[in-house]
DNA sequence: AAACCCTCTTGTCATTTGGCAAGAAATCAT
DNA sequence: ATGATTTCTTGCCAAATGACAAGAGGGTTT
């Protein structure tokens, strides 16, 4: 497969207020990652030595509760920089699967080289810092809102925010994702389109 | 009421490894907050401009569900750095409240002079840095842990790993920090006994 | 076109959890 | 110390949610 790293480079030109040798050289540390429908790019109990730039495609991860059942954690769309921070970060045993949920192209940094940008480069720890400021934020919210909201509100929430979700995943990890099964939420529409 | 500023400049000075004169100018900038038994911290609504660190005393922090029940998220001891971060960092209306649950006494630093700080002094802002990563971690682990464990598994987690609560808080407000109600938790504590 | 697969909906039933209220126990205030 | 208040437990009942299974609908493959 031919590798064209412009969607990379562009991402980072944006991201990092650096001189162009300085993109060029963090862009072409990555490394090109291709994953096919269902793949997974993590398993609980890895330790993670992945941090992502997801170029094109979807992602979900997921864990298990207590007896079992799937459930969806998170979302990813093209553009979206996806790693399991606390894995990732503290180079700990995964607690969540990560999976593609259509073909997707993706570029891989791994921890080492993480590391050395991280300390190298103002620039690259400044992003990261925000990013994780952005993420906790994100984190914290979505965590109150599952305590302020219903399930019907948080479902009107999600297809309000992020209608993309509704192209690329099913109903059924949608439903884990909001907090309910399969089976509530289809009679949650159900009460909507009565409305 | 005399003003004690040793436990803070211990903290401050244990916390980052600057120069003493830096460590008590840093103190220095903190101002002495008491607060009574039930007395409020930020109130749902109110923009943070507080950045606590709680000598003694004990907090928690809490929110309303969809029904208009009080939930507990979050319980602070002795020694611990307390601010609601995205209302603090993002400067927005705070999701929660923050409430003394015994008569506490803290130190206040104000968001103006975080950013100085934060700005001026690199290992305020690393340590800073490394906060907000555990506090994203603990967060994470604390939003799993309501997902993988069931709400027993939760109790006798939080008792092994921290004991003080039990001693600071009622079973009401421990019971909605597990997801459960008060009701539920008296019944797990009693099957818990019988086994 | 037929067979197949996957997703989504819906009915029935079981289980869990919560609401409420009463009473016991512990704590606090005067 | 005594009365008042709060916390905790427990029983009873109602409501919400989930498990399971059947079936409809779409889309794909052969």
């Amino acid at each position: 497969m031919e590798e064209n790293r412009k969607n990379l480079v562009d991402f980072i030109r944006n991201a990092l207020p650096v001189a162009e040798d300085r993109v060029l050289s963090i862009s072409s540390s990555f490394e090109a990652v291709h994953a096919e429908k269902n793949d997974y790019l993590l398993k609980i109990g890895q330790v993670s030595n992945d941090f992502f730039y997801l170029e094109s495609g979807f992602l979900r991860t997921f864990t298990y509760d207590a007896r079992g059942n799937e459930v969806t954690t998170g979302f990813y769309k093209a553009g979206a920089l996806v790693a399991d921070v606390v894995s990732f970060f503290k180079q700990k045993p995964a607690l969540e699967d990560m999976q593609a949920l259509s073909a997707s192209k993706l570029w891989r940094l791994n921890y080492a080289q993480f590391q050395v940008w991280f300390h190298t480069v103002p620039e690259f720890r400044e992003f990261g810092r925000a990013n994780l400021v952005n993420g906790f934020i994100a984190l914290k919210e979505r965590t109150l809102s599952m305590i302020n909201l219903t399930a019907e509100q948080r479902y009107e929430n999600l297809l309000r925010t992020r209608p993309e979700i509704f192209q690329q995943a099913s109903l059924k990890h949608i439903a884990s994702y909001l907090g309910i099964t399969d089976t509530s939420l289809s009679r949650i529409r159900k009460e909507i389109v009565r409305k």
